[in-house]
DNA sequence: CGCAGTTGAATTGTGCACAACTAAATTGCG
DNA sequence: CGCAATTTAGTTGTGCACAATTCAACTGCG
């Protein structure tokens, strides 16, 4: 074999596919978005409060694999857009609990559409996709695992 | 059925799936890059410039999806660390042309191993990578050709 | 009670992603 | 040739990702 059959090839790489998977169906969602005067950032912390409702910051940053360096300033652009409000617990001072306001909740209608569109662009049937997100999960997964200490 | 039926459910989301794996991924590559001195969108470019020696920016973008927006300054950090040489071309003084240094060329080496570590991390056997890569090529491709104007 | 240690959010700084715009070089057509 | 249209990089501005730090609020232990 050649000396340099090791070198690693762009294309041959799992972790550029993925790179740029993502950034594709971001890029697909951005016109939609745009619309609901979200970003795609926005919309994910959107779709967890459509979910739950209300929220602390350390939960969302859980739920979305954020830090709160990434989410005081996104949530205070979702306060200012009249979205959402920010109020310290009257429990524990340290926390802020974030809620859905009116306009709010009202945009989770204008929303509902979104996945159906953005999955159907993917071009990959119901089966297909459930699959890929079965192994996306588990790769997300075991590399957070792998990543956090545990070897396995 | 309740009305809520159709809200869009944020472990449901294939998209989300995508980003988190996709951000796993690169937190995961971030300490092994920090000993080359990369950041991961710099290791891609510098996969591509291992690969094909010596670019355009306009190639560079079309390869790896991004723009001179970002690139340029990318560059300019390489550069700045002594691994890239950027000069315009005598025929064409509008492009750019960026050639490895040798300390960029010599980075290589260090590189080679990267893939085959995160590989491991990622839990899945050689045939499911492969599967997984495909399956996501194809969407990139179908999500790209869907958002840039042709419907099929 | 008092204080060390922890927890939760915010801030700061670096870098990427991308839209919109600028500016220079080149191409091609009348 | 002369000039309009195109091509190529670069710049500016906004927002996300994340490390590192700061600070206040809380907890628990002596």
């Amino acid at each position: 074999m050649a000396v340099d059959a090791a070198t690693p090839r762009l294309d041959e790489q799992v972790c550029f596919a993925l790179h740029a998977a993502s950034r594709a169906v971001t890029a697909l969602y951005r016109p939609l978005l745009d619309d609901l005067g979200l970003t795609y950032p926005q919309y994910l912390v959107m779709l967890d409060l459509w979910e739950h409702g209300d929220r602390g910051v350390k939960e969302l940053g859980k739920a979305l694999s954020l830090d709160s360096g990434t989410l005081s300033p996104l949530l205070k652009r979702l306060e200012k857009a009249g979205l959402v409000r920010r109020e310290r617990r009257g429990d524990d001072e340290r926390s802020v609990r974030v809620t859905l306001t009116g306009d709010g909740d009202r945009l989770r209608d204008k929303a509902v559409p979104l996945p159906g569109l953005v999955g159907d662009a993917m071009g990959l049937d119901a089966a297909q996709l459930d699959e890929l997100r079965v192994t996306l999960n588990r790769l997300t997964d075991s590399v957070t695992r792998y990543r956090t200490g545990l070897g396995s």
